[in-house]
RNA sequence: GUCCCCAUCGUCUAGCCCGGUCCAGGACACCGGCCUUUCACGCCGGCAACACCGGUUCAAAUCCGGUUGGGGACGCCA
């Protein structure tokens, strides 16, 4: 209720503001990390703070250096450029450790050898009993030293109230009896999650945590941590979760969660950026942004409290308004790669540029794209069969060698010029330019649908028309 | 089971904090039409929502309470 109270805490305080996003290398970068990243450098970017990327690789054991890879390599194709960072969190154990000692020290913290296998017992007795599977606090007076196969534990205070006063969400209150004592430490020696985050982000100075929904319940957690440690507290801002069609968390299941595979299908990174930002955060009636005018307009403020459907059908929309938007020769090199996937023979920029511009205002995707380029791009493209059968008649063969006559004597090979010759043509043989045009669209690309037929002429250039449609003449006079 | 969050068109959302200007605006999708050498693009128009119940008030999408529904979290994962 008071949420512009909260949103402005920061403003007032002198300390740059810094934010950080901290992957887990286990995987690829998917569609939610990617807006809660992009969420992170919108609002370092806009308070001219520093954006950290820092590698949360305590869990060894599926932690990858191919994950690590293609988290980066997604950032950058989104634009997302770090200040600072990688940082790797199993490269900062003397940290952790320091910290974890002050805990202990103080008596805030204390060693556990109960086992994951007793552990898992006593949690699902619990929970047959109805009631929540916290951590009993079996070792907590225990007194233990360090030994093998012993974690640490938080003391957990079990009475009082711990408030999060959330910028996204306004305070929210927890009863410190509803938290247990969390491992900090694992017997391996690794921090855990909750605590290796506290003591980062307090060693690098975060300001502001913008993270998940889902963290919302770790966070009082944390902030009991900070308290023990008797450190300030980051401003904490809880961004809703990205639902799948069936309003449940997005998963494979809903399609490419993969942020890389919506590359692969040929979306702009800064459709995608556009549609991310535009999913849980708000700017009026607004729909198109690009990164610089993002930068300046965001804010925490419109960002929404609830969660949001992922919808393709409205990142197709906004990719396909990025293809317009861009010079075509700025989509050359995007298109390429998806040219010599199909295999098509290599052409000069030039000629791709020409292309490019018939085809942006009917191409949803570089895929699409590069589908319908076919016919720019292949020497003797094949006809479809019904086009050919309904269209390439004989009727057609006058029709076709006076174009041809007309053609072969033009100096200038242009739009213009071409649409004279149709002009032409068309009067002189009484009849209407529409019958005229689908056969030689057939006969150029081989289909029914194409760009307008005087720049598919000039793009191709007079020997191949010219040679296009002799190959067509051919065929009618065989049929 | 316990705790936490959320609730405006099918979807993303504006409006809600500071009640009247909202018989609720924009966008995607969908359906018509225009443009037109095909297909698109573009333009014009249409369909479609304040979850429910109660309270406060002259007045509630907006404030309060409850119900229902949905989501999330309860790990030596992050």
């Amino acid at each position: 209720m008071e949420r512009h109270c909260f949103v402005h805490q920061g403003e007032y305080s002198m300390d740059p503001v810094v934010t950080r996003f901290p992957p887990s290398p286990t995987g690829y970068l998917h569609i939610g990390g990617a807006r809660t990243a992009l969420f992170n450098w919108l609002f370092a970017r806009h308070h001219h703070g520093k954006f950290i990327l820092r590698i949360e690789d305590t869990d060894v054991a599926r932690s990858t250096d191919a994950s690590i890879k293609a988290i980066l390599d997604a950032m950058e194709w989104l634009g997302l450029y770090w200040d600072d960072g990688p940082y790797f969190q199993t490269k900062r154990l003397p940290f952790y450790q320091d910290y974890l000692q002050r805990l202990l020290d103080s008596g805030k913290a204390y060693y556990c050898n109960c086992t994951p296998e007793s552990l898992e017992r006593r949690r699902q007795a619990a929970l047959a009993a109805g009631k929540k599977p916290k951590y009993d606090g079996l070792c907590r007076d225990r007194g233990l030293g360090p030994g093998p196969d012993r974690v640490v534990r938080f003391r957990c205070p079990d009475v009082g109230t711990t408030v999060l006063n959330d910028l996204i969400k306004g305070p929210i209150f927890f009863d410190n009896a509803e938290l247990d004592d969390l491992v900090l430490q694992r017997s391996d020696g690794m921090p855990t999650y909750n605590f290796a985050v506290v003591v980062d982000d307090i060693t690098m100075n975060v300001t502001h945590v913008i993270r998940g929904d889902d963290h919302v319940n770790n966070t009082p957690r944390q902030i009991l941590i900070y308290q023990a440690l008797g450190t300030p507290l980051p401003q904490f801002g809880h961004v809703p979760m990205i639902l799948g069609e069936d309003r449940t968390r997005m998963s494979k299941r809903h399609g490419a969660t993969s942020v890389m595979a919506y590359k692969d299908m040929g979306f702009l990174p800064e459709a995608m950026v556009n549609y991310l930002v535009r999913l849980g955060w708000s700017y009026g009636d607004q729909e198109i942004f690009h990164l610089e005018e993002l930068v300046e307009k965001f804010s925490l403020e419109h960002v929404g409290k609830s969660a949001g459907v992922f919808n393709q059908e409205k990142l197709l929309w906004i990719n396909a308004h990025h293809i317009k938007e861009r010079s075509p020769e700025s989509l050359v090199p995007l298109l390429e790669p998806f040219l010599m996937e199909r295999g098509y023979p290599r052409k000069p920029a030039a000629y791709l540029s020409k292309a490019i511009r018939t085809l942006q205002a009917r191409a949803r995707t570089l895929v699409e794209m590069a589908d319908s380029m076919r016919f720019y791009m292949v020497e003797n493209m094949e006809y479809d069969s019904d086009a050919a059968k309904k269209f390439l008649v004989p009727t057609l063969r006058a029709p076709f060698q006076r174009l041809m006559e007309s053609m072969e004597r033009l100096e200038n090979f242009d739009e213009a010029s071409l649409e004279n010759v149709f002009s032409e043509v068309v009067a002189g043989l009484g009849m209407k330019l529409g019958k005229l045009a689908q056969p030689v669209r057939v006969a150029l690309t081989g289909g029914t649908v194409s760009p307008g037929l005087f720049e598919i002429m000039d793009v191709l250039g007079k020997q191949t028309v010219l040679k296009r449609l002799g190959r067509a003449l051919e065929y009618l006079n065989a049929v």
